[in-house]
This record gives C-alpha cells, structure tokens and sequence, in this order.
RNA sequence: GGAGAGGUGGCCGAGCGGUCGAAGGCGGCUCCCUGCUAAGGAGUUGAGCGGGUUUCCCCGCUCCGAGGGUUCAAAUCCCUCCCUCUCCGCCA
C-alpha cells in the first residue's frame, strides 16, 4: 500500500511512476484524491460533533451530582439530537473509508528508479550468466519423458487424483524432492544465517492482504470452503505476517526467516502455458527466504538475497541468469525484481525458478510491520523475498540438464549426502 | 465437540456505569545522589487518525480480544464471534 500522504502531496510523481507499470493508474490516483478528500471531510464534520458531545455528556454527569436535574435532562435532549447526526455521518463514513481502503489496497507499488522501463518479460535486463549450458551429442528430453519412462513422474494418475496440473512422483523423484528440500534449508540456515520456520498453509483474509495478493488476485488462490481460509501460494505470504501488526525492536532487525511449504496456485489465466510436465502445477513446493529489514538496508539486503539464492544453483551446478524485471512485467507488490532463470536443455532457453523482490514499505504497511528506533519513534520496516529455491523446478532441470543417453539422469554431487 | 475460567498499556496487574487512556509494580528513558558500581530519590514513558503550528509543540477523535447492542455516558451492563488456559470427549 502506498502512503496516502504521498499520493496527496505529490500525486504526479506517483502518477508518472506507476504509469510505467501501466497508463490506467492515472485515473486511479485523481479517484482516490477524490475520495480522501470526501473522507477527510467527514472525519473532520464527524470529529467536531463528537467533541461536541462529549462535552455535554461529562457536563451531565457533574450536574446530576449537583442535583441539577432539570439541566441535566434538557442536556440529554441535546446530546440526543447530536446522536442522530452522528449515527447518520458514520455510515456515510463507513461507505466513504470501504470506497478508500479497496482503491488504495489495489494500487501497486511504485517501482525503483533503477528498474528498467519496458512494457513486458520482452524488455527485461539480463544482469549476468553463470555456468554453460551443457553440449549435448543427443537429443535431449523434456523431463516429462524422462520422467515417465523412468516411472517416477505419473501425470495421469495425477490427473485421476486432482485434476490437471497435478501430479504424483514416485520413488526417486520423490526422494530427490525432498533432498533439494533439505539442501536448500541447510544452505541457508548454517551458511546464509537464516532461521528454519514451519508454518500454517492455511491463512486468514487479513494476511494474505498483508502481502498484497488480496483483495486484487483472489482468483489466483485456492479458497476452502466451510471456512474464511485461504491456501497460500507462497511462503512469503506467511513468514513476512509473521509480525503483521507488531511494533518490533530496532535492534531485533534484521530478521531472515526460510520455510519449506508447498505452495498453491490456481493459474488462473495460464490456460495452455507450460501444460506439460511440472513447469506449472497448482500444487508445488518452494523453499522461500524472507528479510525483514530497516529501510536503509533493504537494496543492500536484495543484492545479498539473490546471491543467496544463486548459491543453490551454484552447488547444484545448474547453468543460469539474473534477470532484472522491467516496470512493465513488476509484481504488484514489488519495487524492484530479480528474477534467477535456469536453464531447460529441452527448451532451449532460461526458465524462471527464483524471483527475488524488496517490496521496501508497501508490504509492511498493509501489514503493518514496523519498528521503534533509538528515539523512540515507529517506522514501517522493508520486506523482502525471494525463493530459494522453487523445487519442483529445481528437479525438473537436474533431469534435463544431468540426462544420459540412455534415458537416465545423473545426480548432482552434492545431493548425494542427501539421498 | 462439551463444561468451566479468562482475554486491560513493553510485561505483571487493579478497575466492574461518569472524575479512566486507565491505580500500583516491573522494565525503559532523563535527572539527582555517588570516587566507581550497587542501592536510593525525583520525573518521564502506548498506538492510530484528523487538524493547527511547522517542526518534534498544541488541540480533537478513536483504541481496554473483535463486532454489535443498551445508555446522555461503557474497560465496566447485554448479545454474537475469535483466541488462551483447565478438565472431559475425539483424533494423526
């Protein structure tokens, strides 16, 4: 969420930013002027009169004890007709404040300066390259062959299960899952100092607001039913409300959490892309780094997180590149984007398997995550988060890129301790 | 799921219709005392929003788990919900 203030006192610097994400943002901005004026408006009509009041009611008080009876119940009239106008304000209010939060909780974060302007992924910036993808003297498979002829992918009985973009690994894929799963969280919590949390999959309305995938994408999630809860589609949206309306210690920043949950997607909008294989399941597992960090610190924190991040790759030796998002192709709650490619023999081309983003304070004001600092007073903190890595992705290129002629993977070194 | 108890400021804890944003204690901060430290003394110490002054000063509104209700007036009374604890039941 933006600061209203800054809309207020320099709307066209806001306009002229986020027009670079897209051109419909402009009226958004004059409509919410608009409507931060009506409120404020009522606010101060509304406040006035309840001082007011209060006023008199204390004053009723003291006259009943000095047995002013007659005075006191003429005061109560007064205070009467005052509630009325009161009652009748506060709905108007109501309505107005409805109106303000949904139109300022569907803006989007402003994007960094240093980010790119481009419309789409067409104009992103690559950063750098490691690794050489691998010569084949074959060709090579997707992994969905691999994997099926090994017996260890099973698409259809996915399917048979829970529908498409669902699937069931057996034996060792299965296993590899989970040793990537392990190699990852070791990573970063004895090299990268992180702390290792679990947590609910579940989660209320209010959090995943906090993280901006509400109220504007909820036909991106899986809503259960019988129940106001939520499936998350990443463990961003968990660790980062991990504090949502706490006022943290200066000196307990920064914080970095990493969790390992699945994740649920509904991909809605994603009709023909990536059927094939696990590319893009609705259901997935992603070991995800979250920083909690002061403001001064954050960009500093985003270059370290995607080093980070990388490093899985590096150990995995997996061939990649960094890409810089362009404004046009920014998630919404992002200022500034790193995406981490990996390479996909059987597609020829750098797929994402890691996007890292500081969100600076727009996370942290939704959720109101904030700290108190030497002199005592609040500031909103910056989030950031990054996968570290997605995991289904991550096997997907060790079968590709490790294949053999016949039809078999390689496993990478360092996950050999793991199986 | 059933029965009971409870949810108050950073923490503990009093208040049970007006004088309560809330006693008292702990903690934090400032000052005094002190050769230093400990102890002691004095003061100060929540958040959000709106407005004024434009800086860190003032004014107003709101907040005592959440939402409704009663009342001129609610932390205090009533209703609903959520959460925590204890016991029972069920269960991986």
């Amino acid at each position: 969420m933006l600061d209203i203030k800054l809309i207020r006192s320099n709307p066209d610097f806001v306009k002229e930013r986020l027009s670079t994400r897209d051109k419909a943002y402009s009226k958004m901005i004059d409509e919410i002027l608009a409507v931060d004026e009506e409120r404020r408006a009522l606010i101060k009509e509304l406040e006035d009169l309840k001082a007011e009041k209060n006023r008199i009611s204390k004053q009723i008080g003291v006259l009943f004890r000095e047995g002013k009876k007659e005075e006191a119940e003429k005061a109560k009239e007064e205070v009467h007709a005052k509630n009325k106008k009161i009652d009748q304000l506060e709905r108007e209010l109501k309505d107005v404040e409805k109106r303000f939060n949904y139109l300022l909780l569907s803006v989007p974060n402003i994007p960094h300066p240093s980010v790119p302007v481009g419309e789409d992924e067409e104009e992103n910036v690559e950063i750098r390259r490691w690794g050489e993808p691998r010569r084949f003297d074959f060709e090579p498979l997707p992994h969905w062959d691999i994997g099926e002829k090994m017996g260890i992918l099973d698409f259809e009985r996915g399917a048979k299960l829970s529908g498409s973009r669902f699937t069931v690994m057996y034996g060792y894929a299965a296993k590899i899952e989970r040793a990537l799963i392990s190699l990852m969280l070791d990573l970063h919590t004895k090299k990268h100092g992180y702390t290792e949390v679990w947590t609910p999959v579940l989660v209320k309305p209010e959090i995943l607001t906090g993280t901006g995938q509400l109220p504007k994408f909820e036909e991106d999630l899986y809503k259960v039913c019988d129940e106001d809860l939520y499936l998350i589609p990443t463990a961003e949206v968990s660790l980062t409300n991990l504090h949502a309306n706490e006022i943290l210690k200066e000196e307990e920043l920064p914080k970095y959490y990493t969790a390992y949950t699945p994740c649920f997607r509904r991909e809605a909008g994603s009709h023909g892309k990536d059927v094939r294989g696990i590319l893009r399941q609705h259901q997935f597992d992603k070991v995800e780094l979250v920083k909690i960090v002061k403001p001064e610190d954050s960009y500093n924190e985003l270059e370290k997180l995607v080093k980070e991040a990388e490093k899985v790759l590096q150990l995995l030796e997996l061939p990649y590149r960094v890409v810089e998002l362009c404004t046009g192709d920014l998630g919404f709650s992002a200022s500034k984007t790193y995406d981490i490619e990996v390479w996909v023999p059987s597609q020829n081309r750098y797929r994402e398997i890691s996007s890292c983003s500081n969100t600076e304070d727009f996370q942290a004001r939704r959720a109101k995550i904030r700290y108190k600092d030497k002199e005592g007073k609040n500031h909103f903190v910056h989030t950031l988060n990054g996968s570290g890595l997605a995991v289904g992705r991550t096997l997907l290129a060790i079968m590709e890129n490790y294949q053999r002629k016949d039809g078999g993977f390689d496993l990478p070194e360092v996950l050999k301790k793991y199986m």
